[in-house]
DNA sequence: GCCAACGTTGGC
DNA sequence: GCCAACGTTGGC
């Protein structure tokens, strides 16, 4: 199993709307990447793989767990090139619980241990790797 | 295939 | 609002 770390600005879609939307039975499709380092991590994840949520420009914090439930698949919201295909590709993903102490980009800066971080070595991919260790990590000093 | 110009992301 | 980093586009 593997570690992910996605991102989303929370005044389009934060954590607390992915939770409502798993209450009213829904699945949320990770749709709107146009980038494809973060395609293509996308398209390695695997059932079961755990992502950490973001909030990027606001809050600037790793705030929750979710967990992957789809594999990659075109994402709908994209235009066909030229060929009629979709090339942008998204997984399904699924709340699975807030950090009690959301851990913040200052704070991950801060952390030796989280300096090879992708999140601050590649700031601007949207969907990035994180190691078990970082994960471990990162979880206790969320409070978990 | 190189490189300049330009666009986008995201932190500050 | 600015700027750094980096991806993309298009001319040559």
């Amino acid at each position: 199993m593997a570690y992910w770390l996605m991102k989303s600005e929370p005044d389009v879609f934060s954590f607390d709307d992915l939770v409502a939307k798993n209450k009213r039975g829904e699945v949320e499709q990770w749709h709107g990447v146009r980038n494809y380092t973060a395609r293509n991590n996308m398209v390695a994840m695997q059932l079961g793989d755990l992502a950490f949520f973001y909030h990027s420009n606001i809050g600037k914090e790793i705030v929750g767990i979710m967990k992957v439930v789809a594999l990659a698949h075109p994402d709908t919201t994209a235009e066909p090139n030229e060929n009629g295909k979709i090339i942008w590709q998204c997984v399904d993903v699924e709340a699975v619980r807030p950090l009690p102490k959301p851990v913040t980009l200052a704070t991950v800066k801060a952390t030796p241990e989280l300096a090879e971080l992708e999140l601050v070595k590649y700031s601007r991919l949207s969907v990035s790797k994180v190691s078990p260790a970082e994960w471990d990590l990162i979880c206790k000093m969320g409070g978990l």
